[in-house]
DNA sequence: TATGAATGAGAGTTCATTCAT
DNA sequence: GATGAATGAACTCTCATTCAT
């Protein structure tokens, strides 16, 4: 009996607290900006605005949070393709059409991870995504260089330029409301394909 | 007379208009986010709070003007080169090194327009600086390969992947403070082109 | 003209200050405690919230300027008393009475100087009224102690005693919601008179 | 078996008002202030924050009840000396030094009952405990007076005027933080036993 | 009886914008 | 045209108290 109810007082918190996020989500990718009145939280949620910080400390907390999460499934997936046995080659190809493609898909919540105003509280939790993008990606970079599939040269600095490059593009790309709607753009795909393919001059292995 | 009295007028207009914007520009460097009370700048340019609303509708078309004409600066150097009568090879490598050189020196007017957070109403000034740069080098990719000297590709594309690779890069480099005062790191500058100049397969000219 | 309609704005100004201050005072005396929610200020003084904050940095800086004015008018009294050529003796026994006699005579303002609970910020202008209340009365103690009028003591001491004595005989008196109406009891007087005579051993001069 | 768990239960109920009200004394002296969030009294005593409403019905009562006791015991020390069989002056002199003396060296403590600034609905507890101690020595002014030792005076107003030339005295000495930690002031205790047998004319026994 | 998560009113403060002078 | 005092809605965050479990 005990222990029932103790799993019933964890589902409802984890149920306010998963409330919370989704809300803020919410509001944000309405609102287009990486902000939003804790009480206007509180409202959509359902809960108290005191509730609210019972479950985060802060509002940039609660905001960095939601940014966390987004990008850690992002993250996940091109991790996921980074650690194949593939050639360094399409290892990148794969990653970089993955994320490409994802992004374009899943438009409004890609917004928030890349192009959207941000305020100074949050910016260090896109920094920390991009960085373990890059991290990811440099990883492949490494390896193709090692392997000689890809020319010398540093690959943390290749796989910030890469990541900037796939921001930038999507930033264009996501910027027109249109695209919230639209199908992806298989042309943009291919372009970014084939530009970070011959940015790590991956001609070598011809 | 009259006219003279016209002309030091609109010098006064014009001169009130300028110390807004230089008393705005001050303040957001010295804050480190491209905001700043209105009552401040007011103070700072010698004029009324209402008189700043007599010369920029809102403060966000304020903080607009602000990024515009710094963007604008950066801009022109880099369109200039673009211009020059060299080799597209040439004229990316030089486009590239110095953009990327000249914002590491002017650090934190860089900041400002490239990695700080942003509000809202701004971002579109940010967003419009980083395709006029874009245009540019696009300019510069389309001559390349039309020559034959790059490989062939979307010009627009490989242009807003190579300006979100140089953004990037710089981002890290600007996130720390120290970046601010010392010296431009010679090794990022030469990655940046060496990354840049294979994006766009500019082998093919040897 | 221009400096009429500066005289006017002037006035206004002060007006609202003093609107904002009587306000306060006011709501405090009601309030029965050194403390009022600014909103309720300001709807007193038929300004807009902000406006208090035009004239007063916080609100710990209004209460504190509540406290001020309401002790320092008390203390010219005292101070006056404490300068004049008359021998110590007299000059004690008149500011004991004096003060005492005015402390119970506006009863609801002495109140706030001596008796009302007290937010941690303000608590800094009660005893800064106290201490100047001290010096003035040791003045006269040292006055005495050189003239030998008054027993050797050492005059901060016995001042800061005395100032304890009459303080805590008011708030006995004041506690009482009855006092604010009645006469002041003519007993009390006399009895603080001659406490405070004896404490400094008057005696002597007989 | 019945009784023993009954008594159980009743131990622990006292070991839990008594927890609560450690909890709070001690948050109180640390805080420095007569005030401590529920939450935290709850946490430190290890009950829930709705079992501290089980034993005070409110905040305030609880806060009081520690002011209470805090006096409580002052009290007791000063009453049993009141109560001796030396002449009045003796019991005057030494319950003067007696107070001064534990106040300076308990002064965090002290501090509480005497100085500190305090919330509204607390204000009655510590009115009350300068009562009671104005009381005890009125017991001694009366004796003093009966017996002649003392001059002709209103034993109960002479008794609040030392207990407020007390608290002001320690007021002042207890204000500054060093006053926590450094010894007591031999001088003040001395000043205060000289201050007070003058005022009520203790010469006459001479 | 004990729990502690939830409540929600209320706090002080800021600042873009307006408009009487 | 210039002034700058005034506006007041909006913000985040706190915490005494309640009550379902």
């Amino acid at each position: 009996m005990a222990y029932r109810k103790t799993d019933r007082v964890r589902e409802q918190l984890e149920d306010k607290r998963l409330r919370i996020l989704s809300a803020t989500r919410h509001l944000v990718m309405e609102g287009g900006s990486l902000d939003a009145p804790i009480v206007e939280v509180a409202r959509r949620a359902s809960v108290a605005t005191g509730t609210v910080y019972r479950y985060f400390p802060s509002k940039t907390d609660l905001l960095t949070e939601v940014v966390r999460l987004a990008s850690q499934h992002e993250l996940d997936v091109i991790a996921g393709i980074a650690q194949s046995d593939a050639r360094a080659r399409d290892r990148l190809d794969t990653a970089v059409s993955t994320f490409v493609d994802r992004a374009l898909r899943g438009a409004r919540l890609a917004r928030l991870l890349i192009v959207e105003p941000i305020d100074v509280g949050i910016s260090g939790a896109r920094r920390h995504y991009r960085r373990a993008l890059a991290l990811v990606i440099a990883r492949i970079v490494a390896d193709g260089v090692e392997t000689g599939e890809f020319a010398q040269q540093n690959p943390a600095a290749a796989a910030a330029a890469i990541v900037g490059a796939l921001m930038e593009s999507l930033n264009d790309a996501l910027a027109t409301e249109s695209a919230v709607t639209e199908e992806p753009s298989v042309d943009l795909v291919d372009e970014m394909r084939a530009f970070c393919l011959r940015a790590v001059d991956a001609s070598k292995t011809h």
